[in-house]
DNA sequence: GTAATAGTGTCTTTCAGACAGTATGAC
DNA sequence: GTCATACTGTCTGAAAGACACTATTAC
């Protein structure tokens, strides 16, 4: 037992959506979340952090709370300390971000290619449970245990896929070596990898993230000033990574009076003009508190 | 902005229901949560709170997970260092605990005993929601932005008392000065202090709990070995602080199989027998993971 | 007219909330 | 029988999920 001292640091979990691509910032090419010593300078963790964001983005941020707290024993260590990495989750209305600063924003799916069904199942993902049903069958005495897993985990017999079930699948895979992370690690690479466990907690994320847009109305943090429910719709399926019902989520959008028509459309797309709409910042504080749902996918 | 180095330590908040009171458990003659050094011997955190706990109260820890990492600058600090509270949330089946060791048991709502509202509406709470009014009042400024806050909290215009906004009610009453923790503390005492930031902690975990319990089968973990439906609900009625309708809160319970008949009956209360349950463990496993909802409280 | 995108109407099933009722023990 | 507790049946209204449908632009 130590006695208690420990080195920390913060680490951010910023996501931004950009058209229909959800974004993560990084820093590193692209290989690590941004992270920096626990300032102290601050009234709170959360402000310091909010403040260093916006200086770093230029932008203001909508959404934020804590992740999560890392701290175990299979971190590696810097010396005699342990480490601890307070993380934090936030949610940026992405523009053009200024300019030759640090920061660079990297598509989410990149990480995690297997989570994005929007379109189709991803070519990846037989492939993928061909490789940890290998893996199950490895070990004799954890084969059905790790089936259970996995048919969990990717809904092979349910036939139904969890959207929030992303860190269950990324340690699964990281348990059958199948990404380059992992000690184990063989020849297949499934995304892209980060440094250090950068990846398990930007999966930690992605997971929060999904839950919470189902009880929160947190897209709109995603939104600029102006929007069509079009843009919303997108941007709501970028993040749970499914398809979703037009006019389900039409009627659930206007039953929780967030938005209003600004009067003005646009026509930058070939077909019929969208019209507009913004957030009603009064609504917005109470709402903000009390749980009101986002519609949830289709089959 | 300092090094990065801190001092860490663990606090526990751990809830059990005995009867129809749900307790927490206490040290220091119920003035402070359970807390220790960073215990850094164990695989994680998670692991080693556990055993330390399993030690202390010589009972099994069913459910836990992290609850907030506490370390903003309104925390007293010990010396040049910064103090980070890393704290969890656990669910305990107490029962006789281990005679005459430190830890004890007391009663919840002591603490807070204006968010108990399974009989009737407290007494204390008229008291409170007048002097919050005077409160807000005392500010010209603030006094609007006071008023909805006390509104939306203790439900007063709405009439709909929001049982998860726990920490919010707290909040309020310590910037009103109306507990002893407060800087600006009056004379009139709300519930029982504790040292420190702990009673906020506890107000974060029984909002944590309270808003779990709804969409995870948590209640379980909180049950001895056999217990009648009776009893589960008024498990379920003590951690949410209202009364719930017996028949849907028997048909949701059964709609989720989680449980199963023992076959046995008991007949300890005067009229017609009581059937014994039991968890299905089987079936606990795959649906820990998911959501499986428990019923709301009733009007 | 066609192509393309924006937006609506409504049916069915599911389920939470509320009412009432019945069943089985002790005395 | 009464009292006390345990348990069940069923109506209603609010939504979610899924279907097809209409509207307005550019060309």
């Amino acid at each position: 037992m130590t006695t208690g001292f420990a080195q920390a640091e913060l680490i951010a979990v910023l996501a931004a959506v950009t058209g229909v691509e959800p974004r993560v910032m990084t820093i590193g090419a692209g290989a690590s979340l941004p992270s920096g010593p626990f300032v102290s300078s601050h009234r709170s963790l959360q402000t310091g952090l909010r403040i260093w964001i916006e200086n770093q983005t230029a932008h203001p941020v909508g959404f934020m709370e804590q992740l999560y707290t890392f701290a175990d024993g299979d971190r590696e260590t810097d010396g005699p300390l342990r480490r601890i990495s307070i993380s934090y989750l936030g949610l940026v209305r992405e523009q053009a971000v200024a300019g030759e600063g640090k920061p660079e924003w990297h598509p989410w799916y990149e990480y995690f290619p297997w989570e994005d069904r929007r379109k189709t199942i991803p070519t990846i993902h037989s492939e993928i449970t061909a490789r940890l049903e290998k893996w199950a069958n490895g070990s004799a005495d954890l084969c059905s245990e790790r089936r259970h897993r996995i048919d969990f985990a990717f809904g092979l017999k349910s036939q139904v896929w969890d959207d929030e079930l992303v860190l269950q699948r990324y340690e699964l895979m990281y348990e059958a070596g199948l990404v380059e992370e992992s000690p184990n690690y063989g020849s297949f690479n499934a995304g892209r990898p980060m440094n250090g466990d950068h990846r398990r907690i930007l999966a930690t994320g992605l997971a929060r993230l999904r839950a919470k847009i189902k009880y929160r109305p947190i897209a709109v943090e995603l939104m600029p000033d102006c929007f069509t429910l079009h843009q919303l719709q997108r941007a709501v399926e970028a993040l749970v990574g499914l398809p979703l019902h037009k006019s389900n989520f039409r009627r659930q959008i206007d039953q929780q009076n967030l938005i209003e028509e600004t009067g003005d459309t646009t026509h930058e797309t070939g077909g019929r003009p969208a019209r507009l709409f913004r957030y009603r910042p009064a609504v917005l504080e109470a709402r903000a508190m009390t749980g009101s749902r986002l519609p949830m996918a289709n089959s």
